[in-house]
DNA sequence: GCATTTCCTACTACTCTGATAGGGAAGGGT
DNA sequence: ACCCTTCCCTATCAGAGTAGTAGGAAATGC
């Protein structure tokens, strides 16, 4: 008992951010560099962030129909950004692929109802969340692509024990 | 364009505690209230917390292996926590049966790296991950159980905001 | 030896993930 | 008018993970 070596069911983690999700912020960075040059092509993101192209170009059609880029066919087509970077957060785009950020057994924390010793469950729940949202919300493309991270998400990230695994 | 109705691909959520997840915390709760009166049979956690018994059994098991709870077979048998209720954190039963608390694309932040414009997602994943800790690792099962949560969780989950759905 | 309760293995049905393939539709240049 | 480029749409796929269910073997206490 107490195994040290213990590995527990699968190596899946419990909350993962997908692929789907890590592609689209990485594809709209992209496009929140190059911002005064045009149109940018499927191809080139996917050649400069080594994205599948065409597993991209579906990201990219989500994101279009999020209303978060808009596109331009033919000749020298490609995507840009629908707003400027700034007013484009992390979570925007993760929501616009991946639906909500945080859920319970598939249902939003608000919805969830809990008895006896897991009462205040909930809103630990709720807590864990808002984190989740202050990080994600509170960073914008242009936060990352160039002028750095937010005050509160640098501090978070200037802590050596913040990269060390469990 | 920026079609309002949109809805994303599933409506499955970016990140998501599952079902073993919420259920191992719920009955790891459930024995840090009935602390001091014997074991606990798994027909009875499954019955006040509602969870299918049979798959209880084996949630419970992972638990086992990973030293969390010892077990007891037998007449009045039952499960009972390995340690106190104050030394158990949400984050030790979340890893314990789902594995690592936050990757991205399955493996952990510290081992991706990014190019170009995305350079800075590292350090952002880095502080997501940080403030998911900052919320499991700081909440024990007592302090869910019994005496409250800890006064920063707290303070996270009185903010109206965070209740509400984007 | 018998009832109880944990422990183990296997199985199922379904969904999600991470792609790939092929072609159709729009736009621009010449 | 033509053609080339690029986005857009639909279909398909293998593999993995999720949430369970089922049946029985092994231990414990009376």
């Amino acid at each position: 008992m107490g195994d040290p070596t213990h590995n527990p069911v699968g190596d899946n983690a419990a909350m993962r951010i997908s692929a789907r999700a890590d592609y689209a912020v990485r594809a709209a960075l992209q496009l929140a560099a190059c911002t005064d040059s045009g149109p940018v092509k499927a191809e080139a993101i996917s050649a400069a962030q080594e994205i599948p192209h065409k597993f991209l170009e579906g990201i990219l059609n989500d994101m279009r129909r999020g209303g978060l880029v808009t596109s331009q066919r033919g000749g020298n087509g490609g995507y840009r950004l629908a707003r400027p970077a700034a007013e484009i957060s992390i979570a925007d785009v993760i929501r616009t692929v991946d639906g909500p950020l945080v859920s319970v057994r598939g249902v939003r924390p608000p919805e969830l109802s809990y008895s006896g010793p897991a009462e205040s469950l909930l809103p630990l729940w709720i807590a864990l969340r808002a984190n989740v949202r202050q990080v994600l919300d509170g960073t914008s493309l242009e936060d990352v692509a160039c002028s750095g991270l937010p005050a509160d998400v640098k501090k978070l990230a200037e802590n050596p024990s913040a990269w060390t695994n469990p």
